[in-house]
DNA sequence: CCTCCACTATGAGATTTCTCATACTTACCT
DNA sequence: AGGTAAGTATGAGAAATCTCATAGTGGAGG
């Protein structure tokens, strides 16, 4: 994480979000916009985030990593999106780790100095629960949605939510999981994008190659954080 | 819905879900226990809720009706649990029709009354803020581990959800939607549990003969709404 | 009464996806 | 260096699910 020191850019990104009209003081003054770079942590758990974040450009995946190291993918955030917001209100929420997939930029407000207020702030709160909210209509929507397209085309979009640069690496085992199909057939797909042309295989990972191909085949597939 | 006198019982129903600590002032005298007979109406959009429901006891479905009449299965709620929080929070939001499964007991608080009082009060935004990340974060996990059952077993759980007194009578096109698979295949699968001796088939609906050979064949499927 | 439309129902063949078996590779531990 | 575990890879056959075609039924409205 990098502090950046862009006065104007930060007030640019919180205008464009309208950031401040979330709060009943002045975050303006209280945030900072921080830079996470592409596969950096944002939230690294077990520990909890020390920030209340809000992600204002990049992409982020959140995970879960069990006891035995098995790793879940869980879901993914783009902007505009707070992180850590669960933690902030429950103190008994588990915290999961949140992985920036492309470079992030954020406005954090430092828990330890705005917890206490931020609990206080009806304003905030307010924004926070039709935040939650809508998150959770549109995540029932996209889930009950997508169940009805086939692989090849909940994967296409996967792969574009989920590549950086071109650059396709997840973990097989963990994408047919999140996918919810077998590896085998993860594989299968992922043969026959090779096969079209749409993908290239690169040593261990992927180049897209034709990403306007995958987001036609991915046309009607939404994503959750997507709007 | 029927206003229930009986406050030995509605003192009860607090204290068994905790309803009053999520409130800095006294609910106790507030609320009114009511109760919703099965299939009647909670809330009809595109009117919005009257009240701040909290559903004790009871199972509710949500759903949303199209322009066109066209009818969408959305989601399901069991206790505890709000109903028209959104509603409340968020003056933008549409609201959804939500109809009692089986007879439904809850605490309903005028909106007309306590709207503001619940806009300012921190202790219910926070309550309501962990109770929507909870609902949330449960959702996606329900979701993302369900696509990857069979259609027989994630019917089982839907039949055993949604069904009243032993009968199911769900119609067959909004089911195939929600879960995401042909109208065909559905009614194969339901053959297929007339066949077994699951379900026997009584005039336009069918009867649960077998509730426990359905939980078992649903056994890891999980619900939103359900823990 | 007739018509239209949504829902129900069933068959046949095609596609998608799964299970299981079997190897190879890489990382890590000892 | 050897051993183990996870990830990768591929084949073959089976099961789940889809699409399309075709029909019957019941209610709403003219």
């Amino acid at each position: 994480m990098r502090k950046i020191q862009n006065e104007v850019l930060k007030s640019q990104l919180i205008k464009q979000w309208g950031y401040d009209q979330q709060f009943s003081f002045d975050v303006m003054a209280a945030a900072r916009l921080v830079l996470f770079p592409a596969k950096s942590l944002l939230v690294q758990a077990p520990e909890r985030p020390q920030n209340l974040l809000y992600l204002v450009k990049g992409k982020t995946k959140l995970y879960d990593t069990q006891a035995n190291g098995k790793v879940t993918l869980i879901d993914f955030f783009t902007p505009p999106c707070f992180i850590g917001e669960m933690e902030l209100l429950d103190p008994a929420s588990s915290s999961f780790t949140v992985q920036a997939i492309e470079d992030c930029w954020c406005l954090a407000l430092p828990m330890a100095d705005y917890r206490e207020k931020l609990l206080h702030d009806t304003t905030f709160l307010r924004c926070v629960g039709q935040y939650l909210g809508r998150k959770n209509a549109r995540n029932i929507q996209t889930f009950s949605q997508n169940q009805a397209f086939t692989l090849a085309q909940r994967l296409a979009g996967f792969i574009l939510l989920t590549a950086n640069q071109d650059i396709y690496e997840e973990k097989h085992t963990q994408v047919a999981q999140y996918l919810g199909v077998s590896y085998r057939h993860l594989l299968y797909v992922l043969a026959d994008f090779v096969e079209q042309g749409y993908l290239e295989k690169v040593g261990h990972h992927y180049r897209v190659c034709t990403p306007d191909k995958l987001a036609q085949l991915a046309h009607e597939v939404s994503w959750p954080g997507t709007d």
